[in-house]
RNA sequence: GUGGGUGUAGCUCAGUUGGUUAGAGCACCUGGUUGUGGCCCAGGAGGCCGUGGGUUCAAUCCCCAUCACUCACCCCA
C-alpha cells in the first residue's frame, strides 16, 4: 500500500469542512480590515530563502526541500511565506500603487522536520503583511488583526507576548554587550548555546535550560539598548495596544527565529496546544524588502499556524457540521425511481441541497440513508403516486407525511423555508 | 539528528502465563412480511494480530531486526 509521507497528511471529508469554515471567516475578516489575498507560487529559488530569511536560521540550514531542476536551477518548495510575498512585491512593484500595500494569505508551506503534535512537514499558515509604513500604527494593526481573529473563532487562552529587539546599529551594540555579559560564564553554557554564542548570541535568550534562564536573568535587557527612535516607537505601539485594550506581556526574552525581524516582535501562544505552543508568531521587518533587492522599504508582518489553530478550536469544543441535505428522495419501483432523477435534478437547479439513493437498494434502506444524511424532508414516489400524479411528503423531524399534487411542491418547499 | 511510547477489524481497544475456529463496542450491510427513518432485536461482511528473521513440536504472544505511527528534545506556525 502507498501511504502519505511522514509528516503530510489528508483532510478527509469529516475534517473538510472546518477548513473550509475557517477560510471563510479569515476571507470575511481581512476584508474587514482591508486586507487583499495574494497567492504565490509552491515552490521558488532556493536564494531567495537563504538570503531573505537568513542562512543560519534552521529553516535554510536544515529543513529546506531542495533539488537541482534540470541540473542547473537550486529549488526549494517554500518554508516560509513572508519571503515569497516580498519577493513578489518587488517583481510587481506592488508598492508603487500605493504608499501601503495591505497583503493577506493563506498557504501551504513545506519544512523537513520530525513531526509531533502541532507540527508537520507539510503545514498551513495564514498570515499579513502590511508593507510601506514605518510607523507603530501599522504594528498594532498587524497584531490586532492576529489577535482580535482568535477571539472572534472563539479561542481562548490567548498570550500576547510583545517584545522590541531594536533596529540595525542598537543591536549590534546590544549583542556585544550580551557576549560581554556571557563570556566569564561560557563554561556552564550548553554545546548549542555555546554554539550561538559565536553564530548568533541574541538567540541564546530562547533557552528552556533552567540555570542558563537563571544566568540569563541577570544579562543586561535589550530594551535598555533601544534608540530614542527604537524607544519612542515601541512605546507607541504599546499606547495603541492599550488604547485598543488588546491585552499583552511584555517578555525581553522573546527573540524570534528569523533574521529578518527588527523593532516589534510578538508571539500568541496558547495552552491549549501540545509542547509546540505557539499559534502564531510575527513582528517588523525593516530591512528585508531592501534585502532582497527592493528599494528600502519598511513592514511588518505575521504567520499563524493552520494546524494549530484548529488543535486549540478542537479544545474547546466541536461546532456542528452544517447540513449536509435538506431533501432526501426515495423511489419505489424503475418508474418512480426514474421520475425522481429528473424531480432531483430540478430541486438541484434551483439550489435545493438534495439527494437520492444511487446503489437502487430497498425502500427501507432509503428511508436509513435520509435519516443519516441529516435531511429534514423526504419525498416518498412510488406507482400509486406516480399515477395520479402526486408525491409523499415527509417531515423527519416530526414525522408527520402527506400526500401532495406534484405541481404543489414547489409551494409546499417554499413555505417550509428550505 | 536524538530519546520515550505504541503497532490486533474502517475507528476505539480487549486477549492468549506460547496450543488448534482471534474478540467487544461503534460504524457498515441485510432482515424483523404487502411501500416508511431514528430506538430495539436478529443475522452478515470485514483481520497473513505492521513486516522480515530467530527460538520452539507449535508464535499474534518470547527474542532480534526493520518499518510505520505517536509524543518529546532541537527549533518553530
Amino acid at each position: 500500500m502507498i501511504r502519505s509521507l511522514k509528516g503530510t497528511y489528508d483532510i478527509l471529508p469529516d475534517e473538510s469542512w472546518r477548513w473550509q469554515t475557517l477560510e471563510a471567516q479569515l476571507h470575511d475578516f481581512m476584508s474587514i480590515y482591508g486586507y487583499k489575498e495574494i497567492r504565490t507560487p509552491a515552490f521558488e529559488k532556493t536564494e531567495l530563502f537563504s538570503r531573505g530569511v537568513g542562512e543560519e536560521t534552521d529553516i535554510v540550514s536544515k529543513e529546506m526541500y531542495t533539488w537541482l531542476d534540470g541540473g542547473k536551477t537550486n529549488l526549494t518548495l517554500k518554508p516560509e511565506l513572508t519571503a515569497p510575498v516580498v519577493r513578489s512585491y518587488i517583481q510587481h512593484n506592488l508598492g508603487a500603487l500605493s504608499p501601503v500595500t495591505k497583503l493577506y494569505y493563506m498557504d501551504a508551506l513545506f519544512r523537513r522536520e520530525r513531526p509531533q503534535k502541532g507540527r508537520q512537514r507539510q503545514f498551513h499558515q495564514f498570515g499579513v503583511e502590511a508593507l510601506g509604513t514605518p510607523f507603530p500604527e501599522a504594528d498594532a494593526e498587524v497584531i490586532a488583526i492576529a489577535y482580535e481573529f482568535m477571539i472572534s473563532l472563539g479561542i481562548t487562552n490567548l498570550k500576547l507576548k510583545l517584545n522590541s529587539i531594536g533596529s540595525g546599529q542598537c543591536r549590534t551594540a546590544y549583542k556585544d554587550a550580551l557576549k560581554e555579559y556571557l563570556s566569564p560564564h561560557i563554561q556552564e553554557l550548553s554545546e548549542t548555546s555555546r554554539l550561538r554564542f559565536e553564530t548568533n548570541p541574541l538567540r541564546i535568550l530562547d533557552t528552556k535550560i533552567e540555570h542558563e534562564i537563571e544566568l540569563l536573568g541577570k544579562a543586561p535587557d535589550i530594551l535598555g539598548f533601544l534608540t530614542a527612535d527604537d524607544e519612542t516607537h515601541f512605546s507607541e505601539v504599546r499606547e495603541l495596544l492599550d488604547g485598543m485594550k488588546i491585552p499583552y506581556v511584555l517578555d525581553k526574552r522573546m527573540v524570534r527565529g528569523l533574521d529578518y525581524y527588527t523593532r516589534t516582535t510578538f508571539e500568541i501562544t496558547s495552552s491549549a496546544l501540545g509542547s509546540q505552543d505557539a499559534l502564531c508568531g510575527g513582528g517588523r521587518y525593516d530591512k528585508l524588502v531592501e534585502t532582497l533587492g527592493g528599494k528600502s522599504t519598511p513592514a511588518v508582518g505575521f504567520a499563524a499556524g493552520v494546524e494549530r489553530l484548529l488543535i486549540a478550536l478542537d479544545e474547546i469544543g466541536k461546532t456542528e457540521e452544517p447540513s449536509k441535505t435538506d431533501i432526501y428522495f426515495v423511489g419505489l419501483g424503475d418508474q418512480a425511481r426514474k421520475a425522481g432523477i429528473k424531480l432531483v435534478h430540478d430541486l438541484r437547479k434551483q439550489g435545493y441541497k438534495s439527494n437520492y439513493d444511487l446503489v437502487r437498494r430497498s425502500m427501507k434502506a432509503q428511508m436509513r440513508e435520509s435519516n443519516k444524511s441529516g435531511a429534514r424532508i423526504v419525498l416518498i414516489l412510488g406507482d400509486q403516486e406516480l399515477e395520479n400524479n402526486q408525491i409523499q411528503i415527509k417531515d423527519l423531524e416530526n414525522s408527520q407525511q402527506m400526500t401532495i399534487n406534484l405541481d404543489e411542491l414547489k409551494n409546499h418547499l417554499y413555505k417550509l423555508e428550505l
